[in-house]
RNA sequence: GCCUCGGUAGCUCAGUUGGUAGAGCAAUGGACUGAAAAUCCAUGUGUCGACAGUUCGAUUCUGUCCUGAGGCA
């Protein structure tokens, strides 16, 4: 059966160093689920993962458009289950890694995308219709042609609202469907967290750690060159963008990012909390002795994934025959943080 | 040692002529089906420094103590 492993959580909890680890282990390659790493030059600020920290393996749905291209996770839905396939040809087992919870779900549910694109003059008009007017007129105009639809979602929910009117407006089925597990894999969900205070201030450094590797100038750049784009909505843009338009000063616009990531966090959080399907390994209170690195493998075995590919080329590191807590070593990688 | 002003939510503070309290920031819970790091919804979380007195009732008045800042010796 074809299958793959997604690793997930919030933000600076060390999943990307995690999921490369996992990925050399089993020989294997990385399929990243997060919005804003597909776009070039947008590297600082996404803790985009760097070629150094691939440690040559290689990672898909990275550095794959420019900031001011359209993408969506119906593309990435498409091709990400196309890569997995392929993966799963060669007998091995795909590593996926991100905390785009939407995109995570786009794999391990049954999400079926409308087949109505994005329409920029659609959204265009209706944009400019909640402007003159109110999100709440549009919503009442909603309501009037898709009130099961208008029932389920806010009323000051713009983002839905037009998504709704492009979708009818384009003459397409608007059922909705009823969100299902993906049962076409077997799937191993691992989720990455730590204590809520330990988390804030690991996202606090992280972010005056950004500042001082250039945030501020990558932000600039990209900015000039592209001018305001989906892409700069991005935690760590809008907010250095807010401060380059003169809106506040330096300060405080470190403070926003450290707050908006903080926020983000939560409700990544919330996004996976009610999948019963995860695993939660707590990255700084360990349960096992074990690093998490080894206690994922002893996950994995537990649920009957083969690990006939697994690379054992560090001395003394887990391998099939040796009994549950022997061979195991302290991965300096846990400590990493970053995504 | 004396004097003055403070001690109320995680922080900065407001307030109650005595009926157990509210703003900003921060935070918390939730939603999520082709922009999702987006877009939304909901929520005050409190021994009012401690102890005693007056009172039907004290965070509020009185006393003592603890504690912070400043001033005078």
């Amino acid at each position: 059966m074809k299958k793959f492993i997604v690793i997930t959580g919030p933000t600076a909890t060390g999943k990307t160093a995690l999921s490369v680890s996992l990925a050399k282990r089993l020989n294997s390659e990385v399929i990243s689920a997060d919005s804003m790493q597909i776009y070039k030059g947008m590297d600082i600020g996404t803790a985009k993962v760097s070629p150094h920290e691939m440690q040559g393996v290689r990672h898909h749905f990275v550095d794959i458009i420019e900031p001011n291209e359209d993408y969506s996770v119906a593309i990435f839905q498409r091709d990400a289950l196309k890569v997995i396939d392929e993966i799963n040809e060669d007998g091995r087992v795909p590593i996926i890694a991100g905390g785009s919870g939407l995109y995570v779900n786009a794999l391990v549910y049954q999400l079926e995308f409308s087949k109505v694109q994005r329409n920029d003059d659609i959204r265009q008009k209706y944009t400019k219709m909640a402007d003159d007017k109110s999100v709440e007129y549009l919503y009442n105009e909603l309501e009037k042609i898709d009130p099961k639809y208008a029932s389920i979602i806010a009323k000051q929910d713009k983002r839905r609202i037009i998504r709704r009117l492009e979708i009818i407006e384009s003459g397409a089925d608007t059922d909705y469907d009823f969100r299902r597990y993906n049962e076409d894999y077997e799937i191993i969900i691992i989720g990455l967290t730590m204590p809520r205070d330990i988390l804030y201030e690991r996202v606090n450094k992280r972010v005056d750690a950004m500042m001082e590797l250039g945030l501020l100038q990558e932000v600039k750049s990209v900015y000039e060159k592209f001018g305001m784009t989906t892409a700069l909505k991005a935690i760590g843009y809008k907010e250095m963008i807010g401060y380059l338009d003169g809106e506040y000063d330096l300060d405080e616009a470190v403070r926003l990012v450290k707050r908006n990531t903080r926020r983000f966090a939560k409700r990544q959080l919330t996004w996976f909390k009610k999948d019963e399907r995860i695993k939660w390994f707590d990255v700084i209170n360990r349960q096992g002795t074990g690093d998490t690195l080894s206690d994922m493998l002893d996950y994995m075995k537990e649920k009957g994934f083969q690990h006939a590919k697994i690379n054992d080329y560090t001395s003394g590191c887990f391998s099939e025959s040796s009994p549950q807590g022997e061979g195991r070593r302290n991965n300096p990688l846990d400590e990493r943080v970053s995504d």
